[in-house]
DNA sequence: ATCCTTTGATACGCTATCGAAATGATATTT
DNA sequence: AAATATCATTTCGATAGCGTATCAAAGGAT
């Protein structure tokens, strides 16, 4: 079932969920960091880095270093590919699903506000 | 109308609205600068440097530098209050609507997607 | 075996951003 | 009028992130 929005909607949403994860002294991720994070823990694996940088039209070293912190942060892990040991795979961990759990519960009640 | 989300569909529409946006080479705001822009274009003005420090729950310095690059970006404006010329009210720009208004877009279309 | 390609990471010089403290300008209080 | 408070910004020393160029390691081609 598809989600009808309208911009205004879309905007208060948006702007609520992220102001709370904010006042909650969340990470302050970077619009990239955020989708690289989402795109590992909503999409399809296996994900690389190359991957992503092509799914996302950004340069691997952006994504390396994304990575970096996202890894810092405990949200995601590296590992290497044993079938092509060139390649990593990144992993999800426990605390990154559980910073993305509150965040989901953060959009849905932004979305339950709207009027 | 409130709008009913699940954890999977919410971070779907937020995965694929900020992926679009990364896509199209958009500016790569944090999750702070973000909100800043929301709050000033979707919440009642007068908007100030304290009043979205307060809010937000971020230092006032952190707000000045994120006025900075909203300001640079062309997103933002700021103007001396003339009751309290210590303070500074925050407008909005062609430019900022413009580009709220089509980030408005990719979520809408991101919600349409999700099934 | 020798090239060539691919993969992720690093080096480089640079700009952006951080929190804490201090600053200058303006308001308010006493 | 003098002292205090408030507001936004700036300074400080630091870390984080950028794009381009380059790297070493591994894979594939001939």
């Amino acid at each position: 079932m598809a989600v009808q929005l309208r911009q205004d909607e879309a905007l208060e949403i948006w702007r609520d969920a992220l102001s709370e994860s904010v006042r909650r002294d969340g990470p302050d991720l970077s619009a990239r960091q955020m989708a690289i994070l989402l795109t590992v823990y909503t999409s399809a694996p296996p994900h690389t880095v190359r991957g992503l940088a092509a799914g996302l039209r950004i340069s691997k070293p952006a994504v390396t270093r994304a990575l970096d912190r996202l890894g810092n942060l405990g949200f995601m892990h590296r590992t290497p590919d044993e079938a092509d040991k060139r390649s990593v795979l990144l992993q999800r961990t426990v605390k990154g699903a559980v910073f993305l759990s509150e965040f989901a519960d953060l959009v849905a009640e932004a979305g339950l506000k709207t009027a």
